[in-house]
DNA sequence: GAGCTGGAATGAAACCTTTCATGTGACGCA
DNA sequence: TGCGTCACATGAAAGGTTTCATTCCAGCTC
């Protein structure tokens, strides 16, 4: 009733010691089997609800690891999210998901909320590539992984290798027989923009391409509303100089502008080929499917949680690790493929 | 360094008593400039950080509410989550962010961790219309606010009337022209489902229709692949008997029609109209932008924190009351209408 | 110089759970 | 009968913070 019975007041109502008490909570094989089942019924009884605070503060730390992304909006992000539950769950913990929203203040609160709540560890896709308060975190003893960032050697991470995946959608352009092509993505201080694009120079160069050729159209923001902007754009080009295909950095970007190209009568991929980046469900749904660069998503959850794991239960002999995963073309009709799933 | 600093640490390093200390934290303006500083300072040098559960077991609440969604990966879910943080946030109040993907075992768990956490108030989409854990929660008093679900007069909730919602899609495509026109929604035993049917048949009355000829196609579940399943049904059936139109349960579902015609190579509208409901932005941003039934999304969250707090805050004043809003129609190209955003 | 005032600092108590060293009693065996 | 063993049960201590009644002290007034 009142929400607050204890321990202390189960035990009195049972007749037994607080002691016996918590063992029928924690260690239920060393009491008596009548004993137990007092002390089941006065905790029936009363509605007595663990005090899980009180439990923590004894036991000096948490049962949970947080998971702050830039972006919850983003399936992608909620893709690694599942992935980390999985893992998570299966080792008993238990997830605090936070959302910075790409803004560094929110990055910055979350991660001080995690730290005061005693958080066993922290897995972060983080806003920029360096910052100081996560740096202290750390250096008090906090576990940390960063997710989809690479990092040196100090630290733990799990990424998709990122040149390489700009590298195999150009790639698959080039081979395709398009010859103008432009990369939509941005802000370009974001460590994912920059590798996608400096893997589709690469490719480019590769093919023996002048690099000046490879029109860069820049974004605000990784969304679908950066991508029709960026439509609205191509759209007015004169035809001639208008790219005939376009690498965003991003699934959403991607569909902003097929968006935009389709109600500009421009056809997909007939006069404008698209290939995305992330293979959110949404592209293969999209009414032209997409083409996308594949990251797999929820094993990058799985694999950044077990380091996590490794990192909190044996914090003396590990060895920071960087996991690069690599990323997989899924062809589909926005390039001329056969549509699939 | 040890990242275990206390403020009995912080009070030996600066010299000064524990209360003190616990005063330049909370209620600094009753300390004196240069006692002050010298704790600061201490709590600098020590890399100190307050024990957030210490506190909470303290003061015997915690600052934090709980949102507990049926899907996560839903963006109708994280619009709401978005408006929810907002809310909260600028009530001094984090969120936790729980994810029962729309399994019942899960919604039980993670209700047990928020009552453990003693969280002020929870927020919850439920999976069944009558959880009994939730009521037995409720009763040891526990605030609660069910979200995108009516209740009853016991208990407050923020809802949008999905009756009205199904009642204009289906109305405006009978004034469109539309003859044959099919609900697309399942499993039937979701309010939200159910509700919604309900306003399409009403609707189809109105207009002095025969009941039995809306046809209704059931799915398994609200996702893109139950929309694609039920597109290959359509596509299947002979071009006479098809519907020339379909109402979808949600826009995860239109989505997964809409490309499923679309690959099939029937034109939409031109073949088959299409209405989603929840208007995320994906459905804007689909290549045949969706007409669909627009939630208030970020509102439904911003109320139902709004109604949460009150409770939290006046438990005994508090009278449970049932928001509910009204649904707008936007019409888009996939009912033939102008594209926009 | 005694007495008073008010701002500033103090420290013990309380919050609730878990642990662990200790206590109790029953039972079997010599 | 006496002793050892075993299975349970006990209760005090610890963990970090906040609160609040108390104490302290410098400065002021009469």
């Amino acid at each position: 009733m009142a929400g607050s019975a204890s321990v202390k007041d189960v035990a009195r109502r049972a007749g037994v010691s607080l002691g016996t008490v918590s063992n029928v909570l924690n260690r239920p094989e060393r009491v008596g089997k009548e004993t137990k089942d007092k002390v089941l019924r006065a905790i029936e009884e009363l509605g007595f609800v663990r005090n899980e605070a009180a439990r923590q503060l004894r036991a000096g730390r948490s049962r949970t690891i947080g998971l702050l992304v830039l972006d919850v909006g983003n399936p992608f992000f909620t893709d690694i999210a599942a992935g980390v539950e999985e893992m998570a769950a299966s080792a008993g913990l238990s997830v605090l998901l936070c959302n910075s929203a790409e803004r560094q203040e929110r990055e910055d609160h979350y991660l001080s909320v995690l730290e005061e709540q005693r958080a066993l560890g922290i897995l972060i896709s983080p806003v920029s590539g360096n910052n100081p308060h996560l740096g202290e975190i750390r250096a008090r003893g906090m576990a940390a992984v960063l997710v989809d960032h690479r990092s040196t050697r100090r630290q733990c991470s799990v990424s998709v290798d990122d040149v390489v995946g700009g590298e195999i959608a150009v790639a698959h352009l080039i081979e395709s027989g398009y010859e103008r092509v432009a990369f939509v993505g941005g802000p370009t201080n974001l460590n994912q923009v920059a590798d996608r694009l400096s893997g589709a120079r690469k490719a480019w160069q590769t093919a023996g391409r002048d690099d000046r050729r490879l029109t860069v159209l820049e974004t605000t923001a990784l969304n679908v509303a950066g991508g029709r902007q960026t439509g609205e754009r191509i759209a007015a080009m004169p035809a001639r100089r208008r790219p005939s295909a376009v690498f965003c950095a991003n699934d959403l970007l991607a569909l902003g502008v097929l968006q935009e190209m389709t109600r500009q009568g421009l056809d997909v991929p007939g006069d404008i080929a698209i290939v995305g980046y992330d293979d959110i469900d949404f592209a293969a749904a999209a009414a032209v499917p997409l083409t996308s660069v594949r990251q797999p998503r929820a094993q990058l959850g799985r694999a950044a949680t077990e380091l996590l794991i490794e990192e909190i239960s044996a914090p003396e002999t590990h060895r920071h690790r960087q996991v690069v995963f690599e990323p997989e073309l899924v062809v589909r009709a926005s390039t001329g493929g056969q549509t699939s799933s």
